[in-house]
DNA sequence: GAAATGAACGTTAGCGTTAACGTTAAACCT
DNA sequence: AGGTTTAACGTTAACGCTAACGTTCATTTC
């Protein structure tokens, strides 16, 4: 009918081996109804026929796949890397494979990859945060695959979620800058809406200094380039106009691009100007002054995520979702005033 | 006869639009054989019945998938996001979903996932570098799927190969060293053998240098961390032991560390000790120091590398491998003698 | 005006695998 | 001894989709 490639099918398998095909298919599949001596009979063969399985066939004979979607914002930065590496290995040793994606923070994108994904029958969908497209939400709801949602907090879920408590996290920022005295705090951060999560940090950092009656919180937000870089001339517009005693960065990488605009201008650090990151990335422990940061739980989340997602997969009940805790570091970047 | 979900299959759909499945295949697939009108409504229809295709059934049926698996060492680092933000791309535009999975320097987990990803009948397989398991290459060889190489260069690939020369990388670096007049360089890597391509370029110097009658190359080979911190105990080590006059690293990560182990010790750059870096990473551009580094093509391979495949899939003849041009770049962490 | 053409659709037969159920014969029981 | 159980297999019918080929009927052609 169609030209096939030769590969070696469980018929033709189960032809070299005199036995049937459903023989062949328990034996390679490790379940009961095979003698032993068979069974390593048909392995061997397998082995010389060089048959691989058909996963297609596989996946469509019992409705679902070993196939696990991730969708992330962004390869770049360790974070998500490190989360990634925590799900990957867990999945990994229950026999998932991952099939991932990117969505550079567009919920557009996440809906149409969504779309595509949900026609691989996956066992199981994860994304990051929880601010997706109206119709990725409707579209999940409505499947029996379990869903994740990592990064983020929330008590309304897709279904499950494991994350952290980004408006927590800047809270706990504004309240150390608080005792330590300083008056005008800044942010850098990305474009308005790119990654909410800085934003809900942000808010974070605000609900403390609001009841003080300060100023509103001066925020830089350059065109979108490479953390490093953003940080850097995040921080040189903020020190040029608006004369802040405290800069909060997005994460590390940024704040490091800061401390080096810092020294550009000749801004001594803690002195002069406090510093603040976020996520405590390897970068700072090889800095002369240790960054003030906020430690994340970026591999505890992605196995808890994983483990969760497992159990979930597996018909156990998974507990509410409570948000992960993390560690203020406290630093040589800033200090009391 | 078993639990199904309910999902809509193609022939709720024709039932619906009064068609057969046929037409409705065809009108989903946008092939020719069905009038406009009919082809509106059956969209329509499958929207409102949320059909979502069974790629599975589809992809046994064609006999074929339109997923591409990449295989990469790590997810640590710019560098590899990048290569895979390039082919990511192309391939989205083509169709094309990619499977991902690193390896973690393990040729023995790149041919597990091989295995793996070969039963679901993949477009393309991608790899990462030219030095895999013998039975990885012998399954690939033996499959009709296009193979690509990536990131290193052969002139003998699996199938297709796109990379730089990491040998000729390692010979560019000695050359500037050799003109700026430095005696005695060293190197800082991972541990022998974890990546062949840091041993390449090592190599390249020590081409340069051996022909001099110097001594051997000191090498620090610092136990696995972060690229900064394995920079820094690798930088402390050589200057505190070999005393070079300059000391290459294997990326511009570790140099980073290293620079910052020099300022630890209170080491002066480029005075008492030369830096030379590896694929002019985004975080040199933000310190104060310009690191002398090599610019490696990342984006382009992946580019490069991707459209080389989607022509090889599509049965066109495809040029043989040639090594992409890297650039050096002077900077002031290096400076004649 | 009969035959040839072709666009628009339908029918059939798989793709390679597994769930469900059927069969066989040896082991076990009372 | 006759029936019952059970381990070790085999047969059949899907899973949801598409390539190949068949059919229909309105147009075109000479």
């Amino acid at each position: 009918m169609r030209a096939r490639s030769k590969n070696a099918r469980i018929e033709d398998v189960a032809a070299k081996a005199n036995v049937s095909i459903m023989t062949v298919s328990r034996a390679l599949r490790g379940v009961d109804g095979v003698s032993e001596k068979k069974r390593a009979e048909i392995l061997k063969i397998a082995r010389t026929l060089k048959y691989v399985p058909n996963s297609n066939a596989r996946s469509l004979a019992v409705a679902n796949s070993n196939l696990v979607g991730i969708s992330l914002p962004t390869f770049a930065g360790e974070v998500f890397a490190e989360i990634l590496n925590g799900m990957r290995q867990t999945f990994e040793k229950a026999g998932y494979s991952s099939v991932i994606d990117t969505t550079e923070y567009s919920r557009d994108a996440e809906l149409n990859w969504v779309r595509r994904l949900l026609s691989w029958q996956p066992a199981a969908i994860i994304l990051t945060g929880v601010d997706h497209h109206p119709e990725t939400i409707a579209l999940l709801k409505a499947s029996p695959i379990p869903v994740l949602e990592i990064w983020d907090h929330t008590n309304d879920p897709i279904d499950l979620c494991v994350g952290i408590d980004h408006f927590e996290a800047g809270k706990t920022i504004g309240q150390h800058a608080l005792e330590c005295g300083y008056k005008s705090p800044a942010f850098v951060s990305t474009p308005k809406g790119h990654d909410i999560r800085a934003d809900a940090r942000l808010e974070g950092i605000r609900a403390v200094y609001q009841n003080l009656g300060g100023g509103p919180i001066p925020v830089a937000r350059p065109p979108l380039q490479s953390a490093f870089t953003t940080g850097y001339h995040g921080a040189l517009e903020l020190i040029d106009t608006a004369q802040p005693d405290l800069i909060c960065f997005l994460n590390d990488h940024m704040a490091f691009g800061g401390l080096m605009a810092c020294e550009r201008r000749g801004v001594s650090i803690p002195d002069d100007l406090g510093v603040i990151g976020f996520n405590a990335l390897d970068l700072a422990s090889v800095l002369p002054k240790k960054l003030t940061t906020i430690r994340t739980p970026r591999r505890l989340m992605g196995v808890t995520g994983a483990r969760n997602l497992l159990a979930r997969i597996n018909g156990v009940k998974v507990d509410p979702p409570a948000a992960l805790p993390m560690e203020f570091i406290p630093g040589e970047t800033t200090s009391p005033r």
